[in-house]
DNA sequence: CATAGATTCACCCAACGGGGGTATTGAAAA
DNA sequence: TTTTCAATACCCCCGTTGGGTGAATCTATG
């Protein structure tokens, strides 16, 4: 079984040293090398391929819109992104994108091969940096399942305040929505913010979303 | 410079096992093997390791929550899960518990031992299998940012603001930290607002944590 | 019953923050 | 070259907020 490869890099060396990488393996093949993304959809049918190789940084259509476009329209089609950026932001938009894999530009000929086999059966080979930071960006950003043991114990009716604070309420409009007096609010918060060791609505905020309080 | 490594595995073999590839490779040392996390601090106190080997599954105290607590109280020891567990909730719970890496116990012993160099440098070694969960869970966990194509344009000055802003400051200390006036702050936080659509500090904070603009 | 904590309300005061405006400089883009 | 814009800075106005203090209910809990 061979393997179809296609491979969207700009800069033509690394481009012509993944193909002769891939045509160079047995079991896989090149069956197309793009410089850019443009043209995405008919670069994707005639290649036909299995596997996509993706750059990020790419002159017109970039990796991150080409590989939605790809999830989107051929969803058997996985693919790997490959890239020198290891930002939160990139890696973040690019699993959102559906990518199956992410590795950086200095791994080795021998892991490139070994991860597209691994995305080939199902698997998502990632650099280990960058899986860190997916764990981490996964444990900011994974709500339900914190151990909060109760560090800091605010009321009911303290979290509910707090809760229209981090929604953007002025202490106005959090009394009318409680129905309770505008000082019946400000003794609340001014609580609160004890008990959180806070002096600002701006800090209560940041550490109730930060802390998973609301 | 030898790293220290602590083994919690239930199955004398597998534990057996472990010590030897620790032992047996240049690097590496197993400061303590043990069949069960009962009296944690105890043995993480006694053995100081510095990569813990944690298995899931184990009569008493589960290796999720040994995780968690080696986390919380020991925080510079990186943990490696490793199981044969691949089931969503264990990998789900072990990330939020903290964990570094996870591996399945299918892994060999040459992959073992580069996975626990990978943590000792910062990596999240993961079994592709395993990475691939998390890439899915990920997806689901964080269906809110899919369209992140700078909707909010902020310049450099900006955004380093708006984060001054996140971490709790005042705008008086804003100035100083950035060594400009506090008037200029308040124009480029007037600025901010306008441009975020918000007109507190509040609002600004918790849309810049959201949205993941700093 | 006494005590503690949650919830409610009120007043004072000083400082901070939000909204409006105006203006200069320097660098980059048209 | 002209224009645009980020970055800098200052002014006034006044509403909001943070801190302190005090106090009245009500409800658990020992």
């Amino acid at each position: 079984m061979i393997i179809r490869v296609a491979i969207f890099e700009d800069n033509k060396l690394m481009r012509n040293g993944y193909e002769a990488i891939c045509n160079g393996t047995l079991g896989l093949v090149c069956c197309g090398a793009f410089a850019d993304a443009n043209d995405i959809d008919y670069k994707i049918r005639k290649t036909e391929p299995e596997i996509v190789l993706m750059d990020i940084e790419m002159p017109g259509n970039d990796g991150i819109t080409a590989t939605r476009y790809i999830v989107k329209h051929h969803p058997d089609i996985k693919i790997l992104i490959q890239t020198v950026f290891d930002d939160d932001d990139k890696i973040f938009a690019a699993i959102c994108a559906g990518a199956s894999g992410y590795i950086l530009k200095s791994t080795t000929p021998a892991r490139l091969v070994e991860a597209i086999h691994e995305v080939y059966l199902g698997g998502s080979p990632m650099t280990p940096s960058i899986a860190s930071r997916v764990l981490k960006l996964f444990q900011q950003y994974a709500p339900a399942f914190h151990d909060h043991d109760e560090k800091y114990i605010l009321s009911l009716r303290e979290k509910e305040i707090l809760t229209l604070m981090v929604e953007g309420l002025n202490l106005h409009a959090i009394a009318e929505k409680c129905f309770i007096s505008y000082e019946t609010v400000r003794t609340h918060v001014k609580r609160i913010y004890k008990k959180l060791h806070v002096a600002s609505a701006s800090e209560a905020v940041v550490k109730a979303l930060r802390e998973r309080l609301v």
